[in-house]
DNA sequence: AGCACGCCGACT
DNA sequence: GTCGGCGTGCTC
C-alpha cells in the first residue's frame, strides 16, 4: 500500500513536506532523498501513514536511503520536543544532531574495531625466537599478552604504524570493547563518595541527582564508578563536559579508569571520526561516550546513564541557530530514556538548587577534599587609595612574593587576554573601536595589535590618535600579557608562565604548558579562564583573581551567580594537602554584599541568598523567559518590526518588556533591538510562544530583518 | 536556506 | 541591444 511521508528538511521554515511513496514498508527515521521545488534534497521521514488513495499534488519521494533508521525512539522524540521547546524548525534541529558525514546521501563508513587482542597468529609471534625484540611492534605484542587493549591506548603505546604492521601481519583481532578488561583502574572511594554512588546505584528509572562537591572533592572519582557499574550491567554512560575541559588529560583519565575505549565527541574532529563515534554509541559498542555541547544528541541503544560535569558552565547553552541548553536536555533525555542523571559542580546553578529545593532534584554532597587538602582562606585586598603597579595592589605583591620565598608557586588570574582591554587617547578621549562592532579593540602590544575579541578583526595599532594626532595613547585596564609583563619586570627571577588563548595556540602547546608545570619549584602562572578548571595545576599555594569589580557591578541579573562561581573555581586551583591555599581579591568594593557573603559564608549560603533575590525580583529559576532578538539596518524598520511584535495580544500570565534597544545597539553597519517575554509559568510562554512566532511571520516589511528566539536565555546580550 | 523569476543600469 | 544587480516569493 503507497504511503504519505512527512518529511523534516533542513531548511530554516517551520513546517513539514509530505511526500508520496510506494510500499516502502516503516521508515520513520529514516534519511530520504526528495524532490524540493526545482532542486533535490535530503531529508528525515517524521511521520508515516499507509493511505490507499494519496491526494495528488503530492510528489513522490526519490529514494530512502537507509535500511535501518538513523534516528529513532527516544532520541527523535526527545529531538522533536527540543524542536517545540526551543521554537526552532524540526528539519534543522534533526540535522544538527546528526554528524556532518550522515546529513548527505552518502552512505555510512564501516566502523572499526575499538579493542584489541592477540590472534592466535599473535601469540605464536610472541614466543617465535626468530622475532626481533625491542621494537615497537615487540611492546605492542607484550603489552596485549597480559591483557587486551582499547584500540586507542594500544596507537598510544606503540604508534600507529606499528598497529597497523602488527594488524597486517594477523596478530591481532578485534574484541568488542564492552568485555571489562581488569585494567579498570578505580581509587578507593571514600565515605561520601560511597554515598553518593550507593544513592545513584539503587536509585531505579529516571532518577536525578545534583552531586555537589567542593573542588578537590573528587567528583570524577563517582562519576568514574557509576559508569563502571553501568558498564557491569552491560549499559553504557554518556559524559557532557564544558568545552575548555574536554582535554587529552580528561579522556585518559575516563579512558584508565574504566579501562574501554571512550567514544569522544568534540567540535576539533573530523567528519568521519565524528560519524564512527555516533554510530557506536548508536548501535550500542561505545560503553561509554565523552563530549561537549552537542554530545547530548548522541544514540544510546542501551543508555544506563547521564552524567553533565559542571552543570553550571554556561558553555552547555548553544548561543546561536538552535539555541538549545545541553545540561537543560539531559533531563529530557534521561527521563526519556529511563535512566538516573547526574548533574555535578562545586558551584551549582541557581536553576538546578531550585530544582533541589523543590525536591525534583536529589542533593549529594561532597563536603571533603580527598586526600584531606584544607579549602583555601580568603584574603580580600582594598583597592580604594592604592598606588596600583599595572593593576596590582603593593599587598598583593608582598602575598606573590612571600609565596616565591617559600618556593611555592602562584597564580593570576584574570579573564581578559591581551595587554589591555582599552586603548584610550588621553588628549581627546577617542579610544580604538572594532570597525564591524563598535566594541572597544584589546591592545595586542606584543603583536603590535588591537584585536575585537568578538569578531576576531585585527588593526595595527596607530602611532597617534586618529582624531587629534596626540602621541597620548594609553592602555587602559589590564589583560594577561600586561600582568605577565609587571611580573616579569618585578619578579625577574622566577619563571612565568601565562596560559591564554594567545599562548597556547594549538592544543599541543596548551598540554605541553600545562604538564611542564608539574615539576616543582617556585613559578609564576598567569592566565585566563583556560586555568579555572579541569587542570591539575600542581603545587599552587597562592591565587590572586584580578578584576572582579566588572562582575560587581554588570547589569546581567545573573553576573553575581556566575562571579562567585568563577571565584569559588579559580580558589579552587589552590592548597594541597600539607598547607591550605590562599586566595587574594582585589576590589574597590570591599563590603560589597556579595564578596562578603562569599567569603564568610560560602557558595552554598550566597546561592541560597541570591535565590531569594531571584524569587522577589521574579527572575530565572522562577520565571520563565525567552527573548526576541531583531536586527535591521535602519532604526526604522527595527521599530516598525518590534513595535508590531510588542502590540501583540497577550495572556494574563505573560508579560512582555520592550522593544527595548540591545546592549550594543550598534553593530557592524545594524541597529539591534529585542523583546523580553516572562511568565511564571513555563506552560503559559510556551503556548503564547507558536501563535506569536507565527504573527511575526507574517508581518509586512521584512526585507532587510533579521530575527531569532531564544527561550531560556543565559544572557541577555 | 536555495533557487528561480523579474524588472532596471553600464558594457562587449 | 544584453549581462547582472538583488528584491520577492515559493518550496509538499
Amino acid at each position: 500500500m503507497p504511503s504519505i511521508l512527512r518529511v523534516a528538511l533542513p531548511v530554516p521554515l517551520p513546517t513539514l513536506f509530505d511526500y508520496t511513496a510506494e510500499d516502502v514498508g516503516s521508515v520513520i527515521g529514516c534519511r530520504v532523498r526528495v524532490p524540493f521545488g526545482r532542486r533535490h534534497a535530503i531529508g528525515i521521514v517524521v511521520e508515516q501513514e499507509a493511505q490507499a488513495t494519496p491526494p495528488d499534488r503530492l510528489k513522490a519521494i526519490d529514494a530512502v536511503l537507509d535500511a535501518t533508521p538513523l534516528l529513532q525512539g527516544e532520541l527523535l522524540a526527545s529531538l522533536c520536543w527540543a524542536a517545540r521547546y526551543y521554537q526552532h524548525p524540526l528539519g534543522e534541529v534533526l540535522f544538527a544532531a546528526l554528524p556532518a558525514a550522515l546529513r548527505q546521501a552518502r552512505s555510512i563508513a564501516e566502523p572499526t574495531p575499538v579493542a584489541v587482542q592477540l590472534s592466535e597468529a599473535g601469540r605464536a609471534a610472541l614466543v617465535d625466537p626468530q622475532r626481533r625484540r625491542g621494537t615497537r611492534i615487540d611492546v605492542l605484542l607484550q603489552a596485549l599478552a597480559a591483557l587486551a587493549l582499547p584500540q586507542s591506548a594500544a596507537r598510544e603505546l606503540a604508534g600507529a604504524a606499528a598497529l597497523r604492521s602488527a594488524r597486517a601481519r594477523g596478530w591481532l583481532e578485534a574484541i568488542d570493547a564492552n568485555v571489562i578488561p581488569d585494567a579498570a583502574n578505580l581509587r578507593t572511594l571514600n565515605g561520601e563518595q560511597q554515598a553518593a554512588v550507593d544513592a545513584v546505584r539503587d536509585s531505579s528509572g529516571f532518577a536525578p541527582f545534583l552531586l555537589d562537591g567542593i573542588t578537590g572533592s573528587g567528583k570524577t572519582e563517582v562519576y568514574l564508578a557509576l559508569a563502571r557499574a553501568a558498564l557491569e550491567r552491560g549499559q553504557q554512560t554518556l559524559v557532557l563536559v564544558p568545552e575548555i575541559a574536554l582535554t587529552p588529560q580528561t579522556i585518559r583519565r575516563f579512558r584508565d579508569g574504566l579501562g574501554v575505549d571512550i567514544a569522544v565527541l568534540h567540535s576539533g574532529l573530523g567528519d568521519a571520526e565524528r560519524a564512527r563515534a555516533w554510530l557506536a554509541a548508536a548501535q550500542g559498542r561505545a560503553p561509554v561516550v565523552l563530549g561537549t555541547r552537542s554530545a547530548i544528541w548522541v544514540p544510546l541503544a542501551r543508555a544506563g546513564l547521564i552524567i553533565v560535569d559542571e552543570e553550571h558552565d554556561s558553555s552547555y547553552k548553544q548561543h546561536e541557530g538552535f539555541r538549545y541548553h545541553a545540561r537543560d536536555l539531559a533531563v529530557v533525555r534521561a527521563r526519556a530514556l529511563d535512566v538516573p542523571l547526574v548533574l555535578g559542580s562545586a558551584t551549582p546553578s541557581l536553576e538546578s538548587l531550585a530544582n533541589v529545593e523543590a525536591g525534583r532534584y536529589r542533593h549529594l554532597r561532597l563536603k571533603h577534599r580527598a586526600g584531606g587538602a584544607q579549602p583555601p582562606g580568603f584574603e580580600v585586598i582594598d583597592l580604594r587609595h592604592q598606588r596600583l603597579q599595572h593593576g596590582l595592589a603593593a599587598p598583593t605583591l608582598a602575598a606573590i612574593e612571600a609565596c616565591l620565598a617559600r618556593g611555592e608557586q602562584a597564580l593570576v588570574f584574570r579573564n581578559r587576554r591581551g595587554y589591555a582591554p582599552v586603548l584610550l587617547c588621553h588628549d581627546c578621549g577617542w579610544s580604538a573601536r572594532c570597525p564591524e562592532c563598535e566594541r572597544a579593540c584589546t591592545l595586542h602590544r606584543r603583536e603590535q595589535e588591537l584585536r575585537c575579541h568578538r569578531c576576531e578583526l585585527q588593526q595595527r595599532v596607530p602611532r597617534a590618535c586618529p582624531q587629534c594626532a596626540s602621541l597620548a595613547l594609553q592602555p587602559l585596564g589590564e589583560g594577561t600579557e600586561r600582568l605577565e609583563e609587571a611580573l616579569a619586570a618585578r619578579f625577574p627571577d622566577t619563571p612565568i608562565v601565562r596560559i591564554d588563548r594567545d599562548t597556547t595556540r594549538g592544543r599541543r602547546t596548551r598540554e605541553a604548558l600545562i604538564e611542564s608545570l608539574a615539576t616543582p619549584g617556585a613559578r609564576l602562572l598567569v592566565g585566563t579562564q583556560m586555568l579555572a578548571k579541569g587542570h591539575d595545576l600542581g603545587q599552587l599555594t597562592l591565587v590572586v583573581v584580578v578584576g572582579i569589580d566588572e562582575g560587581l557591578y554588570s547589569v546581567d541579573f545573573r553576573a553575581g551567580e556566575k562571579l562567585a562561581q568563577l571565584i569559588v573555581q579559580v580558589a579552587g586551583r589552590a592548597g594541597r594537602a600539607e598547607r591550605a591555599g590562599k586566595v587574594v581579591l582585589q576590589t574597590h568594593e570591599p563590603e560589597h554584599p556579595l564578596l562578603r557573603a562569599l567569603i564568610t559564608r560560602g557558595y552554598a549560603t550566597l546561592a541560597r541568598e541570591l535565590l531569594a533575590e531571584r524569587s522577589a525580583a521574579q527572575l530565572p529559576p522562577y520565571a520563565q523567559l525567552a527573548l526576541l532578538r531583531a536586527q535591521a539596518p535602519t532604526q526604522a524598520e527595527l521599530d516598525a518590526f518590534l513595535t508590531a511584535a510588542a502590540r501583540a495580544t497577550l495572556p494574563p500570565d505573560v508579560m512582555l518588556r520592550g522593544p527595548m534597544a540591545a546592549p550594543l545597539a550598534r553593530r557592524a553597519g545594524q541597529v539591534h533591538g529585542q523583546i523580553l517575554l516572562e511568565s511564571e509559568r513555563r506552560a503559559a510562554l510556551q503556548a503564547f510562544l507558536p501563535a506569536w512566532l507565527h504573527t511575526l511571520r507574517e508581518l509586512p516589511g521584512q526585507r532587510h530583518l533579521r530575527w531569532s528566539i531564544d527561550v531560556d536565555p543565559v544572557d541577555l546580550y
